[in-house]
DNA sequence: TCCGCGACTTGACATTTATCAAGCCTTCGT
DNA sequence: ACGAAGGCTTGATAAATGTCAAGTCGCGGA
């Protein structure tokens, strides 16, 4: 399906495709397209050669990967975020695989065109190395995350930055399943659901996906939210995606 | 201290400026020094502002990072690395804290002469991005070996990529003390001590920083390694620092 | 409406990992 | 040579996390 002009004005305005020249965005985009999948749809699988560039306009999508019969949530990306750009520009093979956790709709920019528009005009090869070390820093707090605190900890963390970016209000809503939750968490459903039960002496309360917060300072001493490692401000979008969010809204944290 | 023609020489050859041509070169070099430090030096600290892209020329540095009293080791690095490229393309503060653990030579390139080389020749600029891209993929890698492997497989898979890097001999030895093996791993010493017993079984048996491989077979079953999790055939550097061996040996595992 | 499936929770238990303490051994400096 | 310090190992114990099983709840389809 060809693109229509809302779309192009939506990729426009994303990412690092936002201040590049007319001629740049024609030879980048040159033969991109966009598609409609249904929620549970694999894109991609780890080892695949990677020929395109993935853009989410609409939906959601799971970025995984697996070893001996475990299998490991990546990151869950939220429009708009684009994903496998290193494989793109390395002409290489997926590290992850990519699955819809809704009916999304998704970008396809050929590996080529990309490179070389960003080959062609330097400006914006570096808006796209912009993009790149976002995530590159994207992925290095969700290490020092994982590796730095446990669980209850980690839970205690997302539940500060979704209630920041939804509005610092006491109640939230969550906005994936518990059970994609916890698998983003790095833990399975049961130890979330106990690490919820942790969280109800800091005045945490669960509803469904409704979560009720009474004491935000006595849950902020146990969370110890760190610009270092959490990327409050930024918009719904995890790790990986957040990346992008670091730069393009710098104003607020220059990461 | 100026930058010795040896030293040019060695910087060239190496990482990003491979191919770049003189003119980009001197640019992106502007103002660039040379510096040695003492072991166990802190070059860096998490949120410092980051104003040069530091190259390893010689020893070898560890990236950290710690919270609420936890410390973590994220990568070792050793010649010839980058490091905290991310940080400086984005103009941003450190979000891993760098140590020597040798005496060390390092190349440090002021931030703005390298942003400069980017923004004038894309060419230079695409390397740039695809160091960066390597960098990501490391790191996509490291936080797979983490989450998908427990601790001893996580110590067999790197035994044998020792091996492979080391020649593929029934014996190797150890880069480091095993204290900071453990560290690299994600475990504490205690723990490495009792994932070598748990590999007596496999026929790998410890002499100090002698490591013998007596059957190999059967430790590869445990181990699995995975060209979507490791990275045989890199030289001595391990997760963000493989990612630039990752391309420059390209032709063994274009990862 | 009723049924059944799937998400979620809870408890009992197993496994993995960390912590604390002690002791051995090597290294290095006096 | 001696002694102190640090790296390494081992055992005992505790904490964190995963696994298995059962049971509740709510929602959507027949």
């Amino acid at each position: 399906m060809p693109i229509k002009n809302t779309d192009a004005e939506r990729v426009r305005n994303v990412s690092f495709f936002r201040n590049a020249d007319d001629a740049t965005f024609d030879t980048a985009m040159n033969g991109a397209f966009l598609q409609r999948f249904p929620a549970n749809t694999t894109l991609l699988m780890e080892g695949d050669s990677v020929d395109f560039l993935y853009i989410l306009l609409e939906g959601s999508v799971e970025l995984g990967a697996g070893w001996k019969s475990k299998d490991t949530t990546l990151a869950i990306l939220r429009p708009v975020s684009t994903f496998i750009l290193a494989a793109v520009v390395l002409e290489s093979d997926a590290l992850m695989s990519a699955v819809t956790l809704e009916r999304s709709e998704i970008l396809m920019v050929p590996g080529d065109s990309l490179r070389r528009g960003m080959k062609e005009n330097a400006v914006f090869g570096f808006a796209v190395s912009e993009e790149l070390a976002g995530c590159y820093r994207g992925l290095v707090r969700s290490i020092k995350n994982h590796k730095l605190r446990d669980s209850t900890e980690r839970l205690a963390n997302y539940l500060l930055t979704q209630r920041a970016r939804q509005g610092g209000q006491d109640e939230i809503v969550l906005p994936h399943e518990k059970r994609v939750l916890a698998a983003l968490l790095g833990m399975t459903p049961e130890n979330l659901s106990r690490a919820f039960s942790k969280l109800s002496d800091k005045g945490v309360s669960v509803d469904g996906a409704r979560v009720a917060f009474s004491n935000v300072t006595v849950l902020e001493r146990l969370a110890r939210p760190s610009p270092l490692i959490d990327n409050h401000y930024a918009q719904d979008r995890n790790t990986l995606g957040k990346a992008y969010t670091e730069r393009q809204q710098g104003v607020l944290d220059q990461s």
